[in-house]
DNA sequence: CTCATCCCGTACGTTGACGTATGGAAACGA
DNA sequence: TCGTTTCCATACGTCAACGTACGGGATGAG
């Protein structure tokens, strides 16, 4: 049984490959289905028949369901860690850099239906704890974003928890009432707004308490 | 077979009572179920142990496992519906009114994780359609809310989508990273600064395009 | 050519939940 | 007291998915 590292016939050259290829795929098509029917459509029968092979081939490449799910989650992280940095770090400008993050959280649609599949199945303790490191991850990045504008370590927190609410939650309505959610020029008034409304402005007002 | 009216032995007089009372306990078992594992913690047998009883149970008060399902969803819009308008209608200064609903939306975290369950058993054409409908309801009655404020029909719309999704996101974000959520002083520091920000008090400025 | 390993298909046993059939106990009216 | 209605238990068949056992074709090494 493999799930680790058995030298796949392509990709040679980069040994550093450690996962072998199938794998990776029924992870892929694990994730997939999470986004579109939750947490029991991670299931191996139905899986295989969407992957045009049989329940054989699924249990060469995994012992057990329980493993795919490990699988699939790691994937997940790792997509979730990397694209969130990824055309982030290199803007410099504390400002820049959360108007930036906010433009990436609204673009992938897929990714946000990923997010509040895998939340809605945080029962499941594997779940639940990469679920709960993705968002502290999340949340604290936002954190040291709105630190570094100059705000204070209370307001930082007050307001990165904010802004975070607003686009999970944005998320949410966008799926939940899809015509409710504005479109077009609608979502760029929309967009614009929680921009000014949530992120200060570098020479802006500071708001402590009242 | 009953599901509808039947004459309960308790609570006579008041023939308006259209549900048995075992059908709505079955129903508040099956929310129940629902808040805490999702839509496939609805099943009949499970309940039935938790209830202490058999299927035989069951299958007398409902023909399947849906109509338990369709009886839950209507007991959920009800006390959606009628919970949002209790202790809001009252109130005339339409900035109370708001700030009555968003004290309300965060008072109940059980609510919030009902809301939850439920919007990610959407995939679910029955469940799908009663969320679509309450969001809808809820995101409608705050969009008069804020034009009672005076607010154009647009900036109502954006800011009613937004502090609506604020506060969805809320639930999520409690939810999911307990821990990283505000409590107590925090908390009202940081439900404070969502109110000054998300509602604009009737004197105050009001913001159109840039 | 032979053989061993890789990858997958087939057949089987098991489990949990759905739904049905039927019996039975308790309450209630005549 | 007797029968009917109400509500629930038991037993059964079905189905879908998990996991296992085993076989077999392909492919590369010797």
């Amino acid at each position: 049984m493999p799930m680790s590292n058995q030298k796949p016939p392509g990709a040679r050259g980069s040994d550093a490959v450690k996962s072998s290829l199938s794998v990776e795929a029924w992870a892929e098509a694990a994730l997939d289905a999470l986004a579109t029917g939750g947490l029991d459509a991670v299931a191996v029968e139905p899986l295989a028949r969407r992957l045009g092979v049989t329940k054989g081939s699924f249990y060469w490449h995994f012992p057990s369901r329980e493993a795919l799910l490990r699988e699939a989650l790691k994937l997940w992280e790792r997509h979730e860690t990397i694209d969130a940095r990824a055309g982030v770090e290199e803007m410099t400008d504390p400002y820049e850099r959360i108007v930036r993050l906010f433009k990436q959280a609204n673009s992938s649609y897929k990714a946000g239906r990923l997010y509040l599949a895998l939340a809605a199945a945080s029962d499941d303790p594997a779940v639940g704890e990469v679920v709960k490191r993705v968002s502290a991850n999340r949340l604290n990045y936002l954190n040291q974003c709105y630190r570094a504008l100059g705000l204070s370590e209370l307001d930082a927190r007050l307001w990165s928890t904010f802004a975070y609410a607003t686009f999970i939650g944005n998320q949410q309505v966008h799926r939940d009432t899809p015509e409710q959610f504005p479109v077009d020029e609608d979502f760029r008034a929309y967009f614009k707004l929680m921009l000014k409304t949530l992120v200060p402005r570098p020479g802006g007002p500071v708001d402590g308490e009242a």
